[in-house]
DNA sequence: GTTAATACCTAGTAGGTACTCAGTAGTCCT
DNA sequence: AGGACTACTGAGTACCTACTAGGTATTAAC
């Protein structure tokens, strides 16, 4: 008569990933440091003692996340910069993904912001991605403009701040639209028409 | 003999903007969820109950700082709207300063990320605040553009965008001068050559 | 100098925090 | 069926959380 036989124990892996996808959700909402190891137990249907079984800590759940969003970023990347040929078309790719995903780019917003603070346990993570980031786009923009540093530099701005908005406003604001248009001026002069 | 005379009591309003002080670099380290009442009462050396003598409650915190901050907002945007006449003029002015001030400027890239659940008891503050910037900009905008309010959204978000880019490696990226290059961009077509 | 106001403290409450230890029970292999 | 493995729990530790009640001591007014 126990209901709740539906949800037994879990193969450790299929734990694994719940855990992660209830965490994610939980950072999305209150970051962090308002993040509890008792909400994300709750969540997933079992004791704190049982979550901390599958990741040791709270710091190794957040080193969870990252790693899986990680894994899965490259993923989606090395899709985009298979089916798209200009920086352009990547750039607009990467946006429509963000899209389609107001939770984990709400995860980002609100870590990249929390782990500005070097003692944050996410910092070096945060500052290694950015660092990343800014070269790969560096690197598509090489042959573009006498300062792809800089104009990486504005594409990313630009993208974290358009998605910032559309989390807190998302039925005015549309992204993928906003993107266009941002792209539009901000590869005006870069990108030669030859993809037409 | 007891040393900690040179700090006695102080008079409500003093203790006031101090305690504002104290929390303003408190949030910017650690967000809303992470500040304790605890630390703030030990940077502005009292106790805990001192301290909510002065504030009433964490939440009340939060909102005295935020008021204190609107203040000083409204004054300086007065000031820039008064020296610069054009629209470029006074987002160029708005940059300048806050590439004077990054521990506020962090503080808001903090709660603004924080505040996006709907939970947070800065949620509204920040969503009326984003909402009165964006018509703010469209208003200076609506003569030089047929779409001043996604204009004015771009303009936003390239601010926001830049300045946790700024926060996070301040050794390499020039706030000011990144701003200046996005300006450019923006504003080309829009911004009609009667400054010259 | 007495009274009134108030900045601030001591002590305590009720509950939340991450985390540990030792044991139970379900699952897989043979 | 028996044994090894492991996902998971119950109970407990030491500490931190915001907040309150009631009192003290300093300052200001008259």
């Amino acid at each position: 008569m126990t209901l709740r036989r539906e949800r037994p124990r879990l193969p450790a892996a299929e734990r694994r990933r719940q855990i992660i996808d209830v965490t994610t959700r939980l950072i999305a909402e209150r970051g962090f440091w308002g993040l509890s190891m008792q909400d994300v137990a709750d969540g997933c249907g079992l004791t704190v003692p049982g979550l901390l079984h599958h990741v040791g800590s709270k710091d190794g759940l957040l080193l969870a996340v990252l790693d899986h969003r990680d894994e899965a970023d490259v993923r989606s990347l090395d899709e985009a910069i298979g089916d798209a040929s200009s920086a352009r078309e990547i750039c607009a790719a990467l946006v429509r993904r963000n899209a389609n995903q107001p939770e984990i780019v709400r995860l980002f917003a609100v870590l990249q912001a929390e782990s500005l603070t070097p003692g944050h346990p996410a910092h070096d993570y945060f500052a290694a991605r950015q660092q990343k980031t800014l070269e790969g786009f560096a690197r598509l923009l090489k042959d573009l403009t006498p300062d792809p540093d800089g104009v990486a530099v504005r594409i990313a701005a630009m993208m974290d701040g358009l998605q910032v908005h559309w989390l807190r406003n998302p039925a005015e604001i549309d992204l993928v639209a906003q993107w266009e248009a941002a792209a539009e001026m901000i590869f005006r002069d870069l990108d030669p028409p030859t993809g037409g």
